[in-house]
DNA sequence: GCGGGAATGTAACTTAGGTCACAATATGTG
DNA sequence: CACATATTGTGACCTAAGTTACATTCCCGC
């Protein structure tokens, strides 16, 4: 464990925190698909993400859920820390968008290394703000920009993330992430495809120049 | 200046953090619709909020905005500290919905006081949930209410915040905040009056039971 | 190869909310 | 008081997106 955490945060975390971190931290792998936290659920750690992506979901009274943004090598879950401070109930939901790496670290050691050490209070920080940033940019997506805008935005993030050019979604899953309908998502798609942007496939979604 | 600031902060800042605040704040008092802070502009302080509210607004392209939520007092603005940290130009527009006072704290001192006040770290991270939680509230609003329900929330918020039953704006102010159109809000509005539960006049609009 | 379920395509219709145009009031100012 | 201006009310219309219903296509296991 201690080598992948080098890897990703080695430059960023004086040696001391590292050691820390290696001591009390422990080492999960994940596939993509699994669910790594649930709404209500009471937070258990805190997660320092190694390497691959997670997807952060929040959703209504009725059950229909929007993705809020993803989560990357070297984050680690604001929402998280958010919810060992006051109420203690996770406000999210948090799936592997692929398979992944992480360490989860016991949330009382936060408030201790915010003291300790400047590169974890440097950590945390840009953290909160990567976070607060990133639901800026959701609130702009539902806010201001229409369906097909959000659907086109949707693809080239999803591609940027996986680092994939093939989108290996159903037209349903996208339209749940969407907040949207099937119906919809597929009829959008289809006019990406005549503009010669895409190219559906069944099951996948190949992006050619969005 | 020392006095306001006792009473609304003295209990949940140790003394030598109040003197601190005292020595390098500036003291501040703004009137209702005063703005506060501008869309890309560069930050010069941390503004702790002592009485008052004060509107946080987004825009997009075309200059049309949303209100985001509101800072009471004993908020800060977190986007601030989002905003000193990585780039410094503001995301967000500020406006004083109400009188307010305040006072402005060099940025540069976060990160020293960070490290040095147990109850400074508490303050900060309390920010960061309070404005990730208000973020994800209305991103629940526009993603899954109607303008109906978001018309009526907005109402029962403001007269909170203002602490007065009486909501003093245009419908055409109102339209601004919600990114909506005038048109559209007087509709609304007509039918929340024809159901009993406000009553409308030129300027301001008096909630009955909502 | 074939049968069945999952995924996709598509037409027809509904609805919330945005837009345009203009009428009707209220208000403040010379 | 009278006029100009700001505010609100309303009808007619438009459009994006959601809904319903059903047809078509693909793919996998047998």
């Amino acid at each position: 464990m201690i080598k992948e955490l080098r890897e990703r945060y080695g430059n960023q975390f004086e040696e001391a925190l590292l050691g820390e971190i290696a001591q009390v931290g422990t080492y999960k792998e994940v596939h993509a698909g699994q669910k790594l936290m649930e709404i209500g659920e009471y937070i258990k750690g805190m997660p320092l993400l190694i390497s691959g992506a997670i997807k952060i979901l929040r959703e209504d009274q009725d059950g229909d859920e929007l993705l809020l943004y993803y989560l990357e090598p070297g984050d680690t879950c604001s929402m998280t820390m958010s919810c060992c401070m006051g109420q203690s109930q996770s406000e999210i939901r948090a799936i592997a968008e692929t398979d992944a790496k992480l360490i989860m670290v016991p949330i009382r050691k936060m408030e201790e290394w915010t003291a300790k050490y400047r590169s974890w209070r440097t950590f945390v920080f840009d953290s909160y703000n990567n976070r607060l940033n990133e639901m800026l940019q959701t609130i702009d997506s539902i806010a201001f920009m229409n369906m097909d805008e959000r659907l086109a935005h949707y693809l080239r993030e999803k591609a940027r993330i996986t680092n994939d050019n093939s989108i290996h979604n159903t037209h349903q899953e996208i339209a749940y992430d969407l907040h949207s309908s099937r119906v919809v998502i597929s009829r959008l798609l289809k006019k990406l495809e005549q503009m010669g942007k895409i190219e559906l496939h069944r099951n996948y979604i190949k992006i050619l120049d969005l």
